[in-house]
DNA sequence: GGTCTGATCTGGAATCAGTCAAGTCTGGAG
DNA sequence: CTCCAGACTTGACTGATTCCAGATCAGACC
């Protein structure tokens, strides 16, 4: 995890001004990778006191904008923020839980970017998301249990991506 | 197309009622592959005249449970649906104008379930968007310009999704 | 260090997809 | 034809995200 000034000399090297709230929003998506929206707020907060959801959504559009940040969204989630930008990797989520998981592109670097028909678009990304269930909802399937069949539309609190 | 009756029929295979919302959703989203919820509430409207939103939410909810639809929901794009189910396909999505396009799975059957690595998850869907820019937003790079360098978040509004 | 300027932040309100709850209606089984 | 579980209507609500206008601030230049 990178130090106050590192992140500080990250921004400086995208061209950005190093503002608190920016240093802020940064540690703590480094500190928790696929943090919804709400939790980097909350972070932010207890880091710096208040700050306006306002500036957060700004930041977080700007680092995402400038290539410091990734933005996830599987089906059904909130908006989620990871600092791992370097590489293709790809994730997997939880129907029950919603927790999210890093995993390497399967097809090695910049790999999967060749579907088998393109229709004429300009490909630039592939975005993978693996479905299933962790290990832990599999312990306990009683949580498991009143899943959706298909996309789960309910409100997810991953332990993953909650702060502890 | 399936026609009406073709519907269903459908509707009673999955052990649905047949209702005349149900009928005319089934029939939007087979009109109109990856329409969003607005798109087809209008069309339902334009069908039945007078139907709540609330029971449309209803019948998509009730139809993708049952498997006779697909939810796809691409970063930053409201929830679309489709009627395509029983391959394991995957999307196109243009950055610039959200149009949707459909592309056979890259590897065969139920093939891109195996991720390098799967950290104890049990996976049962791959669901893979290939982000681009489709060919009219390549060819009228005035609109394109202005987009996103990662995932859009703009309100998207795609001819192809929209209704004539 | 002081000043200027444009970027950033604040606070509030608006928007919009989606959900909830309670009452009414109806498809289809008996 | 009757009945009732499931489907639909109505209306309000939630929660994420965006928009706006004015205040503040970081960084560059003097």
């Amino acid at each position: 995890m990178p130090s106050s000034p590192d992140i500080e000399q990250t921004l400086r090297a995208a061209q950005l001004r190093v503002t608190r709230p920016r240093v802020a929003v940064l540690a703590a998506v480094h500190a928790h990778p696929h943090a919804d929206t709400q939790s980097i707020i909350d972070d932010v907060r207890r880091d710096l006191g208040e700050v306006s959801h306002q500036a957060v959504y700004d930041v977080l559009q700007a680092l995402t904008g400038a290539g410091l940040l990734r933005r996830i969204q599987p089906s059904g989630s909130v908006a989620r923020y990871e600092a791992r930008v370097a590489d293709n990797h790809h994730h997997i989520v939880c129907r029950a839980c919603g927790a999210v998981a890093d995993v390497d592109c399967a097809l090695g670097e910049v790999p999967c970017l060749t579907p088998a028909q393109h229709h004429g678009y300009t490909i630039d990304e592939a975005e993978v998301i693996y479905w299933g269930v962790c290990p832990s909802c599999s312990a306990a399937p009683i949580g498991a249990a009143g899943m959706q069949a298909h996309t789960p539309s309910m409100r997810v609190s991953p332990d993953e991506a909650q702060f502890p």
